[in-house]
DNA sequence: ATAAACCCGGTACCTTGGTATAGAGTCAAC
DNA sequence: GTTGACTCTATACCAAGGTACCGGGTTTAT
């Protein structure tokens, strides 16, 4: 280990807070470079594979599925790619994301209706949430 | 087909509104139970079947998991399961369901404060939002 | 010099909620 | 009385995001 920035995997995992079977199944999809090799064949990160390691992880934290951080990467190196298009990405990533809020919404509300409706004594039997569930009904 | 009110498979999954892969598959996860059979072998419903596949359906679109249904509909079998056990889950979805909400909300107001900060022209070279998923950022 | 810790590739497995396929048997209608 | 629609079982497959195991080779520390 000559380089005084390379990084054996099992490093790269902890730096990054990742597992290292992570780490190969990210190269595997494509989402991490495959990194130079060793002579006995370990691989062998330079710092710049934390910092998209980074990236992948802030990403997932704000949502982005593999798939789409992915599109991003590619974005990123594609010449020609603006500003814009990144920005986009972030838009329709908002408007997923609130769609998925207000249908938590809509779920929160009709179960709260449902245990509010239900004094919570007695039986199953007259439980008003399993007879509500029991029948069709627009959530 | 003596009984009037036997369905078969095929009619119970269009009643229902479902699959029949879909139904087969509720039976193997023990959420309906193994119905009658003819001689031929072919699987035969009573009504109430209907019913218990519209109580799947109607806590599947509350949030409930197809485990948690089976905990439902155990709890209702169990004869001493008071109103109070099923309004208890019913709470816990609801705080669960919740906290979902927020992470969402969060993820929203992050993904947006990113959105605000790139004026979405220029090259990707010196993007906002790349910049930021670059860096550790406490979401 | 040897044990501990590390790494390799390949494959299989996990969860969740289904869907598909194959090859066979059965039922209803014309 | 045969065609078409239906059903049967068993097994495999899908997305998503990993995790685990295996049998071996490599490095590092003592």
């Amino acid at each position: 280990m000559k380089n005084p920035q390379a990084l054996t995997i099992g490093k790269l995992a902890r730096h990054g807070g990742v597992n290292i079977m992570t780490i190969r199944y990210y190269e595997r999809r494509g989402l991490l470079p495959a990194p130079a090799r060793t002579a006995s064949g370990y691989r062998l990160y330079a710092d710049d594979a934390l910092r998209r390691l980074q990236f992948i992880r802030q990403a997932q934290l704000l949502g982005f599925s593999l798939s789409e951080i992915q599109d991003l990467l590619s974005l990123r190196m594609q010449p020609g790619t603006t500003c814009a298009d990144i920005r986009m990405r972030a838009k329709e990533k908002i408007a997923a994301v609130e769609k998925k809020i207000e249908d938590l919404e809509r779920i929160k509300n009709a179960l709260t209706a449902l245990a509010s409706a239900c004094r919570g004594k007695g039986p199953t039997a007259d439980c008003p949430i399993l007879e509500a569930l029991e029948t069709e009904h627009s959530t």
